[in-house]
RNA sequence: CGGGACGUAGCUCAGCCUGGUAGAGCGCUUGGUUUGGGGCCAAGAAGUCGCAGGUUCAAAUCCUGUCGUCCCGACCA
């Protein structure tokens, strides 16, 4: 490809709406453009790095026995009634009507129309297992879409979705999958690591998350400094706070004691109360599916909302209103507690943290009191105990006693073993070899593929521009003449050159553009091609040209060895990632 | 949906407080010059100042509303 004969806006400038580098690279190499907010398309530049990553993705998925089908984006709304998302996700699903009112949905991922068509399709325990997987555009209505391709409203994922017989053949391919992932992030140079993952609104039991380290990046991961742990915060346990909680009872009764304007743990914390955050019981109202019901967890300890939802199954779940707390139980946030005055039908959740706790202190469900010497177990009504506390920066890993860290990370592939949800749900069955008919057991696999894309540049830039690993590079090599008037001696040779490339399989951009120097070297660090030849007049008199790796040092090379040198360097950068 | 910031030329921004004929740099066009790291000189094209309403003799500037963008939160495979 001749630079002039393509399309490469590059920027000088950084656009003022893009905050993250890699979201200002992407618009000053010029690989894509905004149309409006979560919306972008795709450029010559943009468009042939994001074929590179699906060829990689399909490539290893059909190593991995993957068969590629694709699926209709625009969907009848009835069978996501009937999966009961409808409702479930309503928020992010794109709605539409036809002409004659009917109603449709954009799909934001495909479990309904594939287990749709295994329900018709597979009746026999001979046909499986069975993985299918495509690469397609999908629409979420993401409240706020942001960090151009990270979070967008339209965007291309790799979604598969596996059908076993029995739930070990499940396992096996899931494992598959892991397995394909690890790869295809590797291939496309980026260092991803699979964390445990909460289940969140897709169901299913048991869930990994491929996370590339960011700081930039929208979750956070707890992991062991000694590999053998890693989960995401949602779904992330440990041994317990650092600080032990209380467990040895005075045998003292609780008391009332009046606490005028104490609304947080901060103030009961201080003078003149002086009681320690974790000897506090901070109990939280929540509304779950519409009910009322109590969280208690220790006073230093952070609610997990994700583990709220998964241990009580509940599908919404918000924090109650003032107005609310006060109609529960009488008092206003700050004062509440579960020693008295709790309705029986209010359910109340105790987090592990708080087992044996003595000694606490909590609300008095009066406002401006509290109540001290609380034996939880002997004071409280605990319906359920479970975790619910979010894990902090310290505390001993649950396999290693290592401390814990965390750090921002970049979700780019997560995997599901889903069960039966849905092929109960839209009756996809088969017949064993027993002659009984069961649910398929499903796994579903996704990977984010324009946001991997980003990932990359996330993760491989410097102050130039993009660095690019080879094998998801626009080209491979960028040919730089500084003189480009036909038949001057630079340009021959570029041209030679580039002949001789283009022959041996390697993608190569020739830059014949009439600019300076300084625009034309600029430009091809920004864009990030991984190797630069630069064809100069002082060079080529001594039979050189300039080999230069991207981030790395000019060497210079003969002429004559220059078209077998950049072949085996590609092959060599080709070979590494694979 | 709550909080905040911002909408002026293709891009980055100044001008607004204190109302009075629309500005700079980059980019673009033309000519000259230069030629190894986004050059220099000259000339030029280019903006209903997001949109609507209001105040005023007069609004980019003040007021109200609205739309859009970005950030934080909430939410989210």
């Amino acid at each position: 490809m001749y630079w002039t004969q393509t399309f490469i806006p590059t920027l000088k400038e950084t656009p003022a709406d893009a905050e993250i580098v890699s979201h200002q690279l992407l618009l000053r190499a010029g690989l894509v453009r905004k149309l409006t907010g979560g919306l972008y398309t795709f450029l010559p530049m943009g468009l042939r790095v994001l074929r590179k990553i699906e060829r990689i993705v399909r490539e290893e998925l059909d190593r991995a026995g993957g068969i590629e089908v694709l699926m209709p984006a625009l969907q009848p709304a009835d069978l996501w009634r009937q999966s009961e998302r409808y409702e479930t996700m309503r928020d992010v699903l794109f709605k539409v009507k036809d002409c004659a009112q009917r109603e449709w949905v954009l799909g934001p991922t495909h479990e309904e129309v594939i287990t749709q068509l295994c329900a018709a399709e597979i009746s026999s325990y001979r046909q499986l297992p069975k993985n299918f997987y495509q690469i397609q555009t999908k629409f979420r209505d993401e409240i706020r879409p942001r960090f151009g391709l990270m979070r967008a409203k339209e965007f291309v994922m790799k979604d598969a979705y596996s059908f076993d017989a029995t739930d070990e053949g499940a396992m096996a391919s899931y494992r598959k999958m892991y397995d394909a992932y690890t790869r295809i992030f590797a291939r496309c140079g980026l260092r991803a690591f699979p964390v445990e993952a909460d289940t969140g609104v897709i169901g299913g039991s048991h869930s990994h998350e491929f996370m590339v380290p960011a700081e930039t990046g929208e979750n956070d991961v707890v992991y062991c400094e000694s590999g053998v742990y890693a989960a995401n915060i949602e779904k992330a346990t440990s041994r317990g706070p650092t600080v032990a909680t209380p467990t040895v009872s005075t045998g003292a009764v609780p008391e009332r004691f009046p606490t005028p304007g104490v609304v947080t743990i901060e103030a009961l914390a201080a003078a003149p109360y002086g009681v320690e955050a974790h000897r506090q019981i901070k109990t939280l109202v929540q509304v779950a599916d519409g009910q009322v019901i109590l969280i208690l967890m220790r006073g230093d300890d952070q609610l997990n909302e994700a583990k709220l939802m998964a241990r009580t199954g509940a599908m919404q779940v918000r924090p109650a209103t003032p107005e609310e707390c006060v109609a529960a139980l009488g008092a206003r946030p700050g004062s509440l507690g579960a020693v008295s005055g709790v309705p029986a039908t209010v359910k109340v959740y105790a987090d592990e943290a708080l087992r044996g706790a003595c000694g606490m202190t909590t609300g008095a469900n009066e406002d401006g009191w509290h109540c001290r010497n609380i034996d939880l177990e002997r004071d409280i009504r605990v319906t359920q105990w479970a975790d619910f506390r979010t894990v902090k920066v310290g505390e001993l890993c649950g396999t290693s006693g290592l401390p814990l860290k965390i750090r921002r990370a970049i979700e780019v592939g997560h995997v599901f073993k889903l069960g039966t949800k849905y092929s109960d749900k839209l009756n996809a069955t088969f017949l064993s070899e027993d002659g009984q008919r069961h649910s398929l057991v499903m796994g579903c696999y996704g990977i984010g593929v324009t946001r991997t894309l980003q990932a990359v540049i996330e993760q491989g830039h410097d102050k130039d521009g993009i660095v690019w690993p080879v094998t998801v590079a626009p080209f491979e090599v960028c040919l730089t003449p500084l003189g480009v008037a036909p038949g001057a001696p630079t340009r021959v040779a570029a041209e030679e050159l580039y002949a001789a490339l283009v022959a041996a399989g390697i993608e190569v951009i020739l830059d014949d553009r009439d600019e300076r120097p300084g625009v034309k070297f600029k430009d091809s660090e920004l864009v990030g091609f991984p190797l630069r030849v630069g064809f100069g007049e002082k060079s080529l008199a001594k039979g050189e040209v300039e080999f230069r790796p991207r981030g790395g040092v000019l060497e210079p090379v003969k002429v004559a060895d220059a078209a077998a040198r950049v072949i085996a360097w590609v092959q060599a950068e080709r070979a590494r990632l694979q």
